[in-house]
DNA sequence: GCCAACGTTGGC
DNA sequence: GCCAACGTTGGC
């Protein structure tokens, strides 16, 4: 058996927010349109169970706003095939696909969004991959510490 | 809207 | 295998 796994995903509430995972089908949704190698590599380590901090991105103020889990390990991206889709992948081929994707459900909203600027002001927190500049990896890991120090200030 | 940082592509 | 050009991400 192994122990819990926890990760941290981005998105932009425009595209898909916190309260469109709760208000989906089973408040469970897939996770299409990964489109980056190492945050795919990410996604199929996932298993069932593993915990997933949901952030927004890309609005005032960025934030870690809840939790979700996977629900479903990774499995073709069906809009990697489908031409009309903003995420089609010519390069990819139902027996060649490349990119997953891998569903999950909501757990629970935080009372207030942790954003950004707070997480940075956390010495424990020095070492987070959403921290380090330049990083916009969509879909990275957490460290049980992380984690914990997180929903602490949650 | 700007633009720095990053990842990918493709010519050579 | 190098690297310039390009497209994207995402904070500000």
């Amino acid at each position: 058996m192994k122990s819990k796994t926890y990760w941290l995903m981005k998105s932009e509430p425009s595209a898909f927010s916190i309260d469109d995972l709760i208000r989906s089908p089973s408040q469970t949704t897939y996770w299409d349109g990964v489109r980056n190698y190492q945050a795919r590599n990410f996604m199929r380590s996932m298993t069932v169970g593993d915990q997933i901090l949901f952030y927004h991105s890309n609005v005032d103020p960025p934030a870690v706003v809840g939790i979700a889990e996977v629900v479903k390990t990774a499995y073709p991206d069906s809009t990697q095939f489908d031409k009309k889709d903003k995420h089609y992948d010519p390069k990819s081929t139902p027996s060649q696909p490349r990119w997953d994707m891998i569903d999950m459900k909501y757990v629970r909203k935080f009372q207030r969004p942790v954003t950004l600027d707070e997480l940075r002001k956390e010495t424990a927190l020095k070492g987070m991959v959403l921290l380090q500049k330049g990083s916009r990896l969509s879909v990275q890991p957490v460290t049980s510490r992380e984690w914990r120090h997180i929903l602490s200030l949650a």
